[in-house]
DNA sequence: ATGGAAACTGAAAACGATTTCAGTTGGCCG
DNA sequence: CGGCCAACTGAAATCGTTTTCAGTTTCCAT
């Protein structure tokens, strides 16, 4: 059917091997170079990935296993780690788990099928723990989301600190009853609570935090339920940029506004976040940056099998807006 | 290293055929199977992908070639198109091609290196006329961008008809001086560009628009651009979600406000299109059912190779919000 | 009991590349 | 001129599956 090696080989009078070498750079004649590069020409060839994956043993892919593409966070990790791995000459392989378990499983037995060279993954809370119990035929590098005992490389965001940027943010501006809404599924809700939490504290102030599904709908359904039951709380932090959206659209549909209303400020630095009402207050993550080191990692661990378990903690940087502008004190 | 089939028949005490045949559910006797399985779970047994596509000759995969999966329509088409994909037990390579026509031909080579079942592919411009005179050996459903000689199938929005809906609903509203911005790499562009032309003449009202490249920079500069030398139009018509912001940031960079300074209308009901100010009245296009519609076509494709071409166009909708109230005729 | 069909199993041949190993040249030096 | 080394080339093995082909067994109907 499709045309091989040995195609190749008929029409320049040479062996397969003398083909393969030439295309690899090994050492072959002029001559005999330039007769295969005609008959390449000629009949069209195409090396066969699956061959040359299955001789060679390497598949020079890797797998990047996130939550859910769509998610801006996810996308913009997502384009920084493609970029690098087809610059290293890595083909990607991507999965969305939606923040279900069996996916993630699914998922990660069909990497050690594909005899991938590595796995960028961004797990759950509830797999993140059990990563250490099994061995995989391959190197993995966690992103975003990482537990002590993961037994993996790992890139992700100082969250504790990064909450606690926002709290003092908030604190400094006058506010002092300080909602705080987390995602469930992760470890990053986990840490950035538990950053909030003690922030609250520090300052003498009492930590009230809800712990929701990742998605807009729960946490505009929350919000509008403060609005409706009432009391409101004076400011409310919420953990990424779904909650975040959620936030926004419930305070939109009660009619009410910020900072007035309700001060508001969030994770994630999206593309929209400076261009509603005043500006959404915000932590930025190195979205970029967060894709690019894991790809690194991933790369110097396939070097070095043995080295020590690193962990890249990134730091978030506080963008005021005017979400958060201020209040006057009673 | 790994552990083969070999290992499994040998721990089974069968033939490595027999271990195949009872793993693809052929013909074994129960017995033997359930020793296989043991076997496979002591083992930890794995099938090697590469090697079952190299016997097989059938890949399992496809390739989606787009833009940038940082664009919120390429990521919802993308992920549309990978739940089919998974779905159906295709797996998927994700390739940007920034709209670089060289990347583009570089991704091409590598699905036909794959061996890949088929492409799904937003072509630009420069490329999507080529397309004819090459030969692929696998089958290719272009999406969002094509052309009537492309000679491939296709999945397309209606997009000279969703120009139209724009300009008869900023007419209706009372605007005249409508210009209309356009991205220059895709032929959505054109197209879109066409039915705008050609709606502002039967209205008879004279059409004005420019071809930028697609980033909101261009389009930022281009507006801010009008604020400075003046005059500036009563309405703008962004044709897709990145010039569109260009337009919201260039206006909020500007103090201006919508629709009184600036009535702003485009493409792409992205998620903050709805909280900007008074809400972007946009055209919302069907975009998950673009990605299945895609899916669907490259699957009925591989069942009948010389089926006759077929061209799904799909009609968008038009979400009237307040960026474009009305304005009270002087 | 016997014939034949049906069910099951294993040996071996692919799939298309890479790579080892063993030649075969040709050139150069003594 | 003989010998040796370097450079080049090809035959054949190999990677891990699937699948064909042929052989064996089982079972049922006659």
């Amino acid at each position: 059917m499709s045309v091989s090696i040995k195609d190749v080989a008929a029409r320049a009078n040479v062996s397969p091997a003398t083909v393969s070498r030439a295309l690899a750079g090994g050492q072959v004649s002029a001559a005999l170079r330039a007769k295969v590069e005609e008959a390449v020409k000629a009949t069209g060839y195409r090396p066969n990935l699956s061959a040359r994956r299955l001789r060679s043993q390497e598949s020079q892919t890797i797998g990047l296993i996130v939550a859910d593409i769509s998610n801006p966070f996810f996308t913009a990790v997502a384009r920084a780690v493609e970029d690098e791995a087809y610059k290293a000459g890595l083909r990607v392989i991507l999965c969305n788990t939606d923040e279900n378990p069996d996916k993630e499983a699914l998922y990660l037995q069909l990497m050690e099928e594909e005899r991938v060279t590595g796995v960028i993954f961004a797990p759950t809370r509830a797999t993140v723990g059990k990563l250490a119990k099994r061995q995989f035929n391959f190197p993995m590098v966690l992103i975003d989301r990482a537990e002590p005992g993961s037994g993996q490389d790992a890139v992700v965001l100082d969250n504790a600190g990064a909450a606690a940027l926002l709290v003092e943010h908030l604190r400094d501006r006058g506010y002092r009853r300080i909602e705080g809404l987390f995602g469930n599924a992760s470890t990053t809700g986990v840490e950035r609570r538990l950053g909030y939490e003690e922030a609250m504290r520090r300052f003498g102030l009492t930590p009230s935090a809800r712990f929701i599904p990742p998605s807009i709908k729960a946490a505009e359904e929350e919000v509008a339920g403060w609005f409706r039951r009432g009391p409101a709380p004076e400011a409310v932090i919420a953990s990424n940029g779904l909650l975040l959206m959620g936030v926004v659209r419930a305070l939109r549909a009660a009619g009410k506004s910020m900072p007035d209303d309700l001060a508001v400020a969030g994770f994630d630095n999206e593309s929209w976040t400076d261009l509603i009402g005043p500006g959404l207050t915000v932590i930025e993550q190195p979205v970029a940056t967060m894709g690019r080191t894991a790809m690194q990692l991933l790369l110097e661990r396939l070097e070095e099998p043995d080295a020590p378990l690193r962990k890249m903690v990134l730091g978030g940087r506080c963008l005021t807006r005017g979400s958060t502008t201020g209040r006057e004190r009673p």
